[in-house]
DNA sequence: TTATTTTTTTAACATATGTAAAAAATATTC
DNA sequence: GAATATTTTTTACATATGTTAAAAAAATAA
């Protein structure tokens, strides 16, 4: 999946009005365990990944929650920083070496201003995010950490692979003793 | 909070456009107990809450789980249906009588498409709901039923007045006898 | 006021999950 | 390949929460 079908993936646009896109995005190769967006400070930047796998969590003193593991094609955006120009809550990092592309949030919101198929584009993706954060919400309510998991594994059957069970577990909201009783009754 | 005011604390906008945006709006009055959004269907309206309290909650075989409760000043939209005409998943009904903005939902996706300032203010919208979402979410994965039981009796104060106790814990998601345990250590 | 219904609290018990610590398994380094 | 470090699983125990049912309290109706 390449920068134009990601983009256009979220809403069509004319071929000049994508041009007008494109040239404020660079892409990036960036190694495993790197940080991308941090916790508290403003960033003007995100992603599309274009190859790879991430992780978005919240920190506190007592824990770590694990929210998503976006992976290519999706979208990495702190929408604090990016919409209130505020302090965000999460840490973005990626799991693996990722193929990303970056995008100047500022000279986007700059398009947004003049260029209506942008600014549209710009309403897609952020309807689009909180669909899935609705659905991520929904997960959490009704569903239990079995099937989450099972659920998981389906998804991303290389996840299991890379990271750390602990990840796996704090994205399920339950401690790592309890992942390993799932597993243990499953197999 | 009239209108006027409810639209431009979204995003500002000149006074043409808001009047575009105002003449396909309708004020309602509805009772207690009604029905606004129904899960499964699509619903080519929106509100804005200007005066009473309503529930947004998600219904299965097994349960039922409060959402949220928004208020004046709030916004009430099922985002699936806004967004990509289907079916949404929660229903929403007041648990007071309301006094409320009733938004013809295609009209404003035809004025987003020749309008740059309205296009803006709805990207503008769906950003904020986005960063509610996200909140809503963070406060289930970070706080106990305790501490969102405070948080709910500070922010609502006239709810646990008008609501049954059944809708509060599952706001928290707990059941009913927890809440009621939580209540008897608070006093 | 009394009676009836609805809502909330309490009690008793079962169970799932967390914590802490040890054991086992796996991966890494020299 | 042996030694070390890391990760995962298992065990033992404590505790919070759910379920079911009964009691108490509050609200509504007669």
């Amino acid at each position: 999946m390449d920068l134009k079908a990601i983009i256009l993936s979220i809403h069509p646009l004319q071929e000049d009005d994508y041009n007008q896109f494109a040239a404020i995005i660079q892409p990036r190769i960036v190694a495993k365990n790197t940080r991308l967006i941090e916790a508290g400070k403003v960033d003007h930047r995100f992603y599309f990944i274009q190859e790879g796998i991430t992780r978005v969590y919240y920190e506190t003193a007592e824990r770590t929650i694990n929210l998503v593991f976006p992976g290519p094609g999706e979208t990495i955006l702190s929408l604090n920083s990016y919409s209130l120009q505020s302090a965000g809550y999460e840490y973005i990092e990626t799991l693996t070496e990722c193929l990303l592309f970056e995008v100047d949030a500022i000279a986007l919101k700059k398009l947004y201003q003049t260029n209506l198929d942008l600014a549209n584009w710009g309403r897609k993706l952020a309807e689009i995010e909180f669909i899935k954060a609705e659905k991520r919400l929904m997960n959490h309510l009704f569903k239990s950490a079995q099937e989450r998991y099972t659920e998981l594994l389906l998804k991303y059957p290389a996840l299991i692979q890379n990271i750390k069970l602990g990840h796996i577990a704090s994205y399920l909201g339950v401690s790592q003793v309890t992942l390993s009783r799932i597993r243990a009754v499953k197999s």
